[in-house]
DNA sequence: TCGCAGGTGGTCG
DNA sequence: CGACCACCTGCG
């Protein structure tokens, strides 16, 4: 780790990482794009500016994480390193998921340079309520108002820096949450989803962070779909397989399952991607969502 | 206008 | 246990 001027920055080398891919394919909400190299987005109370060098030779290519906001909280370079999945290789990865399979392949070619982000498991819990039955701009405005409602506010080193629509406040914590009535959360939008938001902060204030997916799943407003999210993204369950309807989609057009034959999904996920289930499914929610769209 | 968007909980048969 | 269906909100 090196401090330049105040901000700090951690370089990584000889990763394959790509921003967009990594920020834009539906896992994570509170990432804004700069330009092609650059991102902007706020983990746990720090702001921060991503950015990759991919210069020649490859292996000396790196990735930056600019502090926008002060001294960064997460200062450990582990935690960095944790945060992009450095520690998984996707070369091999890749290779187990695909042989033999062209429509792997060719999602994989699409979305390649994506990394699954090991992100912090309640702010985990509560985007992916919020996701539910919902599309990714409300979700994100949504979350955004919940922080600027209920956050801790971030300090930011040049007031006029463009957050490009973020708010500069944290993901609430659990204790606040688990204290509010449905109508303190009006002016978010949630919708139906603030009961959810509710007993679920009250239930993780009296029990704790749930630890497995089952325990995940006992949570209010928490089916399969967005147990399996939490899991592969807040917990690092990596052969979590979220089905929504972008898999459903790709499971009937590309391997020719019925829609409604989800336990046909799961069963074929297990066999043919194992652990690697959760880097499938979003290589092909990532591929499919593009083509359709 | 009405259906839909990265589903879930409740209710029936 | 599987098949419906209502559900907040905002956009096309």
């Amino acid at each position: 780790m090196t401090m330049t001027k105040g901000v700090y920055e951690l370089n990584y080398e000889g990763k394959d990482i790509n921003l967009e891919h990594t920020f834009e394919c539906g896992q994570c909400f509170r990432w804004r794009r700069i330009d092609d190299k650059r991102y902007i987005g706020i983990v746990g109370e720090d702001i921060v500016e991503v950015s990759v060098c991919d210069s020649e030779p490859k292996s000396k290519a790196k990735l930056k994480i600019k502090s926008i906001s002060g001294e960064l909280k997460n200062k450990n370079r582990d935690f960095w390193a944790n945060y992009f999945d450095m520690q998984t290789n996707y070369e091999n990865l890749q290779k187990s998921i695909s042989r033999d399979d062209q429509v792997m392949q060719d999602a994989i070619a699409f979305g390649n340079g994506m990394r699954i982000l090991n992100q912090d498991l309640w702010e985990s819990i509560i985007s992916f309520i919020i996701s539910q039955n919902n599309n990714i701009p409300r979700i994100k405005g949504c979350i955004e108002k919940l922080c600027e409602n209920f956050g801790y506010p971030i300090n930011i080193d040049n007031a006029k820096f463009d957050l490009k629509g973020l708010s500069p406040y944290a993901i609430p914590s659990v204790e606040v949450l688990a204290k509010l009535q449905v109508e303190d959360l009006d002016s978010v939008k949630l919708g139906y989803r603030a009961k959810y938001i509710i007993k679920t902060a009250q239930a993780v204030v009296k029990n704790g962070l749930p630890k497995t997916l089952e325990e995940v799943e006992q949570l209010s407003g928490v089916g399969p779909k967005v147990a399996n999210c939490i899991g592969l993204f807040g917990m690092g369950i990596t052969s979590s397989f979220p089905i929504d309807v972008w898999v459903k989609r790709v499971m009937n057009v590309m391997y020719g399952f019925d829609e409604k034959d989800i336990k046909g999904m799961k069963a074929f996920a297990d066999k043919k991607y194992g652990r690697w289930s959760g880097y499938a499914q979003q290589y092909l929610f990532y591929y499919m969502r593009s083509k359709e769209q």
